[in-house]
DNA sequence: CTAAGGATTAACT
DNA sequence: GTTAATCCTTAGT
């Protein structure tokens, strides 16, 4: 299908295009082998107006600097020393706005993705789980910057968009230490997939 | 349920 | 420069 093109990542609306890129699908060509998936579960982040947003009101740094630039653009950061966490920075430069990639579905490349997450059948936990996602698709924080409109990484449609009432909104994982923003029903499921992460 | 793991950052000298 | 607290998690008891 389609490449998803640079401008439609540079949207004002981050909630909204979280929305949408559930069904669509994510490829990366890394060690020359293409593997990639339907995104299942996404998370918008906002610097403008939360507080779980790593760029929240303009705390630029080294790490956030990528929040600047205009959308279309990957945020790779390292979690819990242990995991790389996928993000697509979103909407235009100077507007700090970014997408997580929780879970995907896998479509192509299953026998590398099983290898490289150590697991002898596809199920759940192979791509279910923000860092399950980039372990599988070989994406790591020397990924950070690269272009979604390039060859390594990109984004595609599959068809027709996921009609709104087929997902689920609910507070976003992890991100407590927000106030009341971490109440805010930013995280969007596939609600009949059986690929969506773990976490409650 | 819990421990592990490494980078980032704010708050100090 | 240094330190301590924190973190958008997962695998393994």
């Amino acid at each position: 299908m389609a490449k998803l093109p640079r401008h439609y990542y540079q949207q004002a609306d981050v909630v909204a295009l979280a929305q949408n890129l559930v069904g669509k699908a994510l490829y990366t060509h890394i060690d020359g082998v293409t593997t990639g998936g339907m995104i299942v579960e996404t998370e918008a982040y906002s610097g403008s107006r939360d507080r779980a947003c790593h760029a929240f009101l303009h705390r630029r740094t080294q790490r956030t600097a990528i929040f600047y630039q205009p959308g279309g653009l990957a945020y790779v950061y390292l979690c819990y020393g242990i995991h790389a966490l996928f993000n697509i920075i979103t909407n235009v430069a100077e507007a700090p706005d970014a997408v997580l990639i929780r879970a995907i579905e896998p479509l192509e490349g299953i026998g590398t993705m099983l290898r490289r997450r150590g697991l002898a059948r596809a199920q759940r936990k192979l791509t279910g789980g923000p860092g399950c996602v980039t372990q599988a698709l070989g994406i790591t924080t020397a990924d950070y910057g690269e272009e979604l409109t390039g060859d390594r990484i990109w984004l595609e449609t599959r068809g027709d968009d996921v009609d709104a009432n087929r997902l689920i909104a609910s507070p976003r994982v992890g991100v407590g230490y927000a106030g009341e923003d971490a109440q805010l029903p930013w995280r969007f499921r596939l609600r009949d997939s059986s690929w969506t992460s773990p976490a409650k």
